[in-house]
DNA sequence: TGTACATCAGTGAACGCGCGTTCACTGATGTAC
DNA sequence: TGTACATCAGTGAACGCGCGTTCACTGATGTAC
């Protein structure tokens, strides 16, 4: 597993890797700096070869995540062009599957208190996927005829409301919480009952 | 303070009262029992003559944020009747408006990672907040033509994620996250845009 | 190729801290006679 | 009304724990000559 670099090999990303294993069994609050170090085989005075704390090494698998977020996004949008509404919801599938696949990631990026701003590189990741889907947004949105398009990042924000609202309802493990209805199909028909909203679907059914 | 009761007067919900002030300003992460016994003029230890410990103390806060939370829906429903549409929509207003008014009991409900069917009391009351919006979806959707009409559950569940998505994206305090609009506008546009896609709105704006 | 040296990733011990929880207790409140 | 007693809410000391962070160190790796 140590191929390059000094003792350990890459130290910095298995702390990463580790802290995202903790985050998504134990949540955010369980998460300590300690047991990452333990877990990556390391004692704990190693971590701040590589980071400035906790807080930090949370920042970082944040960022790692926005990052993979928005190639996943950006992947599913230009495989359904140029149907600027088949790309849509193909996003919007994206962001299902990410937080379903990567839990530990959208954790760190979504509910572990750090802040989108923290540092300049996180708020970077963050706007780049922000942007994916902004930008989904405004070109489908060029299909509404102008005087009742609502501005794109309306648009969008109403989207990303409803999506991460379905993930931390009903694709959260949570048992007894669940709905009867898979968050996939949640989130599939409630978009697509927003998007006949805007005329971009067709009203029959 | 202490009107009836023995030492204290009313100890435990004192200490609920110091719980969700605490959960609201240092989040569910930065809560801690001794800090709540603290702020309520008493030993740790006296915690333990009102509640199992920890958990129960969050359990029992967001089981009075459940109740309020249902009383404050219902009684926007009410108020709005006999329009199924206007009663619906005063609905979805009273639930950001919650969340709003009270953080601390929002948090303590849907961040603090305590299970929902922890108690049967706290299931109770969840059950019941989630009845009243139910119920309001159910009666609005009587005026869909049955063929294209989804179950109401289905489409209360959209209109649950649109809301706590608003309310987890933008209506915390975040700076930088914020998007340029106001999340009382974000979930009436959005809702409002979703009802038209159920053909419940004139679709000429 | 071999030796001397510089670098610096990771060690291990120590720190002060606040946590949740337990326990035998105490003393104010409420009640019986 | 007054006294003796029972109740039980809250005390205070103690516990073991794991936390994040610091520090002087050590020893493997890479480099210069």
């Amino acid at each position: 597993m140590a191929k390059r670099g000094y003792h350990h090999g890459n130290l910095r990303q298995a702390l990463v890797e580790a802290a995202l294993r903790l985050i998504e069994v134990k949540g955010p609050t369980g998460f300590t700096l300690s047991e990452a170090a333990k877990q990556a085989g390391v004692t704990p005075a190693a971590v701040y070869r590589h980071f400035e704390g906790r807080e930090d090494l949370i920042a970082e698998a944040a960022r790692q995540g926005f990052l993979m977020f928005a190639d996943l996004m950006q992947h599913a949008y230009d495989k359904y062009q140029p149907s600027a509404l088949a790309a849509f919801e193909a996003t919007g599938r994206a962001y299902l599957a990410f937080a379903r696949k990567h839990p530990g990631h959208y954790i760190a990026m979504f509910e572990s208190g750090v802040s989108a701003n923290r540092t300049p590189e996180l708020a970077e990741a963050a706007s780049r996927a922000r942007g994916v889907l902004e930008h989904a947004a405004t070109k489908l949105s060029q299909h509404i005829p102008a005087e009742k398009r609502p501005p794109a990042s309306m648009f969008s924000a109403h989207i990303m409301a409803m999506s991460h609202g379905v993930v931390e309802l009903y694709a959260r493990n949570a048992p007894g919480t669940a709905s009867p209805y898979a968050p996939e199909d949640l989130l599939e028909t409630g978009i697509g009952i927003y998007l006949r909203g805007l005329g971009l679907i067709d009203p029959d059914l």
